[in-house]
DNA sequence: GTGGTCTTATGGTCTGACCATTAATGCTAA
DNA sequence: TTAGCATTAATGGTCAGACCATAAGACCAC
C-alpha cells in the first residue's frame, strides 16, 4: 500500500550499500574502491556525502584511506572497533578491577578451550615464545612477548569473539595503565614466578588438558593480583 | 626545542580535542556542541572537516546529530560501538557456536559475580520480571522479558565491561538469528523448563550464593544447547 | 486556548575549486 | 644499460560559499 520511506541520511544509505557489498564478498579484503568522484557520480550524490560515508566506514575499521592512492577495503586483521571503548569505559567510571576481572574470566576459559583445540602449529609458536621469554632480559620486550603469548592462546580457541574481546581488553588495559602511570612491579623473583606459571599453562595446552590449563591460567592471574596489591589504582 | 609535528588529518585532530573535552568532563552528557559553522571558525577549518569529525564521533557513539537542533554529547547509555562487530564477525566466518560459547562463559561468571553484589533494588526488578515472564503467553513478549532479565543480571555485576560485552553479544545474536532465519523452538514444555531454570538463577541470586547461581545459569545454557541441537545453523 | 504561519537557527547536501601525496612515466646523465 | 631525477596524472584532503530541510519559538487568527 504505502511505500517505505527512504530512511535517514545519505551517508547511512551509502554505508549500508557498501557494507552489503562487503558482506556479499563483492568487495574483498584489500580491494580498491572506485575514486570518490566516481562514487559520487554513481550514487548521484555529492562528494561530501561520499566522504562522510567513507569517514564513518573508516572509523568502523572497514575501510582504509590512503592519500594519493585510494580507499581500500580493510584487511580486518585486528578490529579497531574498540578505540571508542576506552572513552566509554572511562566515562562510565570503569575501574582497573573491572578489567582484570573480565580478563581473568575470559583467559581462564580461553585456556580451557585452547587446550581442546590447539594445533601443533600454534603449540610450536607458543613454545618458541616461551623460549624467547626466558631468554629476554629486557622489560619492554618481555611485556611484548607476554602479550603475544596471551594472544596466541586466544587465537587457539578458534573463537573469533574471544579473540576480539581479549584484544579489546588488552588495548584498554594498555591505555589505562599508560594514563594511570601504573607500573606493575616485576622484580627478578616475580619475573621468575611468572615464567614458571606461563610454562605451566603451555605445558597443560601441550597435554591438551583443559582443566590443568584453566588452573594454571587462574594461578597466573592470582599472581598478577598479588603483584599489584596495595597499588594505588 | 622542536615543536611536535601536527599529526594526521584534520578530522582526527578535532576528534581528539573533543574526546579530551568529554573525558575531562568539560562536555557532559546531553550538552549541546556549538553550531558547526561556529566550530569551523573556532578551529579555523572548513565546515566539511568539522562535519567529517562529527560524523566519526557519531559512529563512535559519542555524539548525536539532530537536524534543526544541533549536535549533542550522547548519553552513553548503551554503546553503539558494536554495530561494526556484526560485519567483522561474519567476514571472519564467525559461527553461532562461537556466540553461544562466549555467551555461556560470560553469563555463568556474571551470575556468580551478580550473586555477590546484587542490590535489593535489582533483586526486586528481577523478581518482577520473573513474574511477568510467567504470566506472559506471547512469544515475542517472552523473548523481550528474557533479554531484560539477562541484561539486569549483567548490570548487577557492576562491571561495565561485562555489561557492554554481553550487550554486544546479544545484538550480534539477534542479527545472526534474523539473518539465518533460525528460530529456537520453544514449545510449551520447554517454555516451562526455561522458566523453572530462570527461577533457579534468580533464587540463587536472592540467596547471594555464587556457586548456585553459576550452576543454574550453566543449566540454562545446556538447556538452550539442547533445544537447538540438530538445527541447521 | 488551539491551530496555523512566519522567522530563525541549525544540520544536511551540493558545487566547484585548489592543495598534497602517490605512483607511474619518461627523460637524463653516468 | 641503468640509476636517479623531473614531470605528469590520479586521487584523497581541504576549502569556500551556496541552498535545502527540519525543528523550535514567536506571532497571529480563530
Amino acid at each position: 500500500m504505502f511505500h517505505e520511506v527512504i530512511p535517514g541520511k545519505i551517508y547511512q544509505q551509502i554505508n549500508k550499500q557498501i557494507q552489503d557489498l562487503i558482506l556479499s564478498e563483492v568487495l574483498k579484503k584489500g580491494d580498491k574502491l572506485p575514486p570518490e568522484r566516481q562514487l559520487a557520480e554513481a550514487f548521484n550524490v555529492s562528494r561530501a556525502s561520499i566522504r562522510e560515508s567513507i569517514r564513518s566506514l573508516e572509523i568502523m575499521g572497514l575501510i582504509e584511506s590512503r592519500p594519493g592512492e585510494g580507499n581500500f577495503i580493510s584487511n580486518f586483521e585486528r578490529p579497531t572497533i574498540f578505540e571508542p571503548l576506552t572513552i566509554m569505559f572511562k566515562i562510565n567510571n570503569g575501574t582497573f578491577r573491572d578489567i582484570l576481572e573480565i580478563r581473568m574470566i575470559l583467559e581462564v576459559e580461553a585456556a580451557g578451550l585452547a587446550a581442546e583445540r590447539i594445533t601443533d602449529d600454534h603449540l610450536k609458536k607458543l613454545n618458541d615464545l616461551m623460549q624467547a621469554l626466558e631468554n629476554s632480559d629486557d622489560e619492554a620486550e618481555s611485556v611484548e612477548i607476554d602479550k603475544k603469548i596471551h594472544y596466541l592462546i586466544a587465537e587457539a580457541t578458534g573463537n573469533y569473539l574471544i579473540i576480539v574481546m581479549l584484544d579489546a581488553i588488552s588495548s584498554l588495559m594498555t591505555s589505562f595503565i599508560a594514563n594511570a602511570r601504573l607500573i606493575i612491579a616485576k622484580n627478578i623473583s616475580e619475573q621468575g614466578r611468572l615464567i614458571r606459571i606461563h610454562k605451566d599453562v603451555v605445558k597443560a595446552l601441550g597435554q591438551k588438558n583443559p582443566r590443568l590449563a584453566q588452573d594454571a591460567m587462574r594461578r597466573h592471574f592470582y599472581s598478577v593480583y598479588e603483584s599489584i596489591e596495595g597499588e594505588d589504582i
